[in-house]
DNA sequence: AACAAATAAAGAAAAAAATCACGATTTATT
DNA sequence: AATAAATCGTGATTTTTTTCTTTATTTGTT
């Protein structure tokens, strides 16, 4: 489905998303590659591969429809298909991720928390439960559940993941944690990797 | 200094030095490029030809020295330039960075962070004091900062950014926020996209 | 000492991504 | 009606990034 749009590519589709969900709100109609290029700081032909990735045509000296656009980006990166998931780790990073602002809307939704502090068990956060992270194996079987996003602080994300790989049939493990982990071959690890943003942040923008 | 690294290539130093911290604490002196692109699930050539551009030479049959490795990775990157900065959104999103795994050992000092909410203000986080938003411009100017962190909720990001572009000194804003922000050319902003993050994980490896 | 295996180094080739350039089309303006 | 300006579409070009290939070096083994 979403399979051959490369990863950069899939990055912009999602911020003209952002913007076209803007232009919606906004009653606007119509939105040119210019428009885009600019807000992004990025080349307007770019933006016109882009969509054209999307098959959808433009209107010369008028532009893209922004609900036609919208939808097709939608489709085009799988927003409809719903993947569940389990935070592991119920700190800061795990609480704000349970609350972020619809992820729901774009495919990913999240079912329960997983903590091994006793304070936490039973806690409703956007009316999602933190359970104890003994309960998970069983949880994942039950639900259904392979996706495993992982919040816990750096020195335990080794053995966590560890643990959720050999008693858990969790298969993709969307790594927060700065550790780089050593799973089997079977299991994909997806590094959100904030030290290297911010490093590509500071080396690109400072003098 | 890091100007002419490309970005995956510092993406990919960052999670090499991540790697070369755990040599370290396990005491193991050398490391080959065969070793860090099975970790990474990447080319081994492409491992050395990064490593070429920290002029850090391997010896054959034996690897790279871990500890010089490190420090190259370090100098090239800035880790030792430090850049401070304020977080502005004191929610949980806020409050696990300002916790993050040792930030400043890559040079980022965050030195506040700032709400609106009043029940907020005055709590200490990790050493680090929340303060009204309204203080932000003063206190900008007094300690010379010129980055924000920005992890308020999405309806408020682009209000939020236009006060403290234009009320500030604020060069840099770190986007936490799923809004594509409008600023002015002289204001350079660093999208990080968690949405855009996930469907890049999502596409690249379901099927 | 000779040989085999592992690895770095470096250049070549291939692939991917971004930019450029220009013709075609549409809309607005004179 | 003619002209100008904005914009799309797309092929060509350039740049960047990755992978492949070969050679040389080092270490361990017979």
């Amino acid at each position: 489905m979403s399979k051959n749009i490369p990863e950069k590519v899939s990055n912009r589709l999602t911020l003209y998303h952002s913007i076209l969900a803007e232009y919606m709100e906004q009653g606007i109609e119509s939105i040119s590659s210019p428009q885009i290029s600019q807000r992004l700081g990025i080349d307007d032909s770019q933006v016109r591969k882009d969509f054209k990735l999307l098959n959808n045509a433009g209107k010369c000296r008028v532009g893209y429809l922004v609900s036609e656009l919208k939808d097709s980006i939608e489709k085009t990166l799988g927003f409809a298909t719903v993947k569940d998931a389990f935070i592991v780790g119920a700190g800061h990073l795990g609480l704000a991720l349970a609350k972020y602002d619809n992820f729901n809307s774009y495919g990913l939704n999240i079912l329960a928390l997983f903590d091994n502090d006793p304070h936490k068990i039973d806690i409703q956060v956007n009316n999602k439960q933190i359970f104890h992270i003994s309960k998970l194996p069983n949880l994942a079987q039950r639900l259904n559940v392979e996706i495993a996003i992982l919040t816990v602080p750096r020195q335990f994300a080794q053995q966590v993941a560890d643990f959720i790989i050999q008693s858990s049939q969790i298969k993709y493990i969307w790594n927060f944690t700065p550790a780089v982990l050593k799973v089997p071959p079977h299991i994909k690890v997806w590094n959100e990797n904030l030290i290297a943003s911010f490093v590509q942040f500071a080396c690109k923008d400072f003098e």
